[in-house]
DNA sequence: TCTTGATCGTTGCCTTAGGCAACCAAATAG
DNA sequence: CTATTTGGTTGCCTAAGGCAACGATCAAGA
């Protein structure tokens, strides 16, 4: 079946539950979002807070990139991350060096002491990750892991 | 392999790997969650926002309920559902009744508008996912859910 | 070349969600 | 009958994020 003939005709019963169940178990998941966050962080050095460390890690992924695209790329307005970015600069986690291909932009880069601390949050957070999973067996972890990234695949290209 | 002994054993590489890869791709949901919800619930009717959304579904299954325990099973203080509460009374779509079994305390339900509303929100959520999710097989849309719910149940018995 | 429009980043002002602490009323222990 | 605990509400605070406005820069066209 093609994509185009899954997206036009009716959903079936099974089809309706099964999406009526993940919309469930997503709702359930996003709303505990914050005191799971905050759990996941709380061990590492308080002022890498939970919203700064996804921005770190996106800059040690694609590094050196610019503000507009992690903003895009996070789905959040350019006024956000500029002033998260303040602070971690204000930290010394990161570096802001002006484009030399483009005076308005500036480039981001991790400092040295910034990619220390996102290795120790890192750690921490696969601990505490490790801890609440420590039950299921590594094929499941994997799983989880493949499906959560194929449904973040799905959102990459929506662009409002 | 009992659980303690999966817990108190220093962790393979492929765990290490599979752990880190779960904790990205939960950085990444978890990030873009406020896009992603408002996303979600834009089509439903606009009093309705996100977040009361999340209680109305909790209610709906688990009614007659308290204010407590609404707070318990999402993780927020009692004071947050409190005022989301008085929101959701205020437009008529749950109603709050002294409980005859403890003067303290109130019993939680839907209203039949907030049940309607519930309804419409939750085909329109179905919907949007539906769109997102066109090109998986059915299974594996229920194996998303599955991992999901698996994952939701090991945070229920965490207390702090 | 100069002008016009688009883009990058920053800042000000606003809303919302949530925590903490104080409080009241009701229940329960002694 | 007091003392402590518990359920719920409210006041005050912070953090995150959106929108709009702005300055600076780039790019395209007359």
């Amino acid at each position: 079946m093609t994509e185009a003939e899954t997206a036009s005709r009716p959903p079936t019963a099974g089809e309706r539950e099964a999406y009526c169940a993940v919309e469930r178990q997503l709702a359930i998941l996003l709303r505990r979002a914050n005191a799971f966050s905050a759990g996941m962080g709380r061990k590492v050095h308080p002022e890498l807070d939970p919203g700064a460390y996804g921005l770190l890690v996106r800059i040690d992924q694609s590094s050196p990139m610019r503000s507009s695209d992690l903003a895009a790329y996070l789905r959040v307005g350019r006024a956000t991350i500029s002033r998260q970015l303040k602070v971690l600069e204000e930290l010394g986690l990161i570096s802001r060096s002006p484009d030399p291909e483009d005076g308005r932009a500036h480039l981001l880069a991790l400092t040295p002491e910034g990619r220390k601390r996102l290795d120790d949050a890192r750690s921490a957070r696969e601990s505490q990750l490790r801890t609440l999973l420590a039950a299921w067996p590594e094929e499941d972890v994997r799983l989880l892991a493949r499906m959560l990234e194929r449904f973040n695949t799905l959102t990459e290209g929506l662009h409002p």
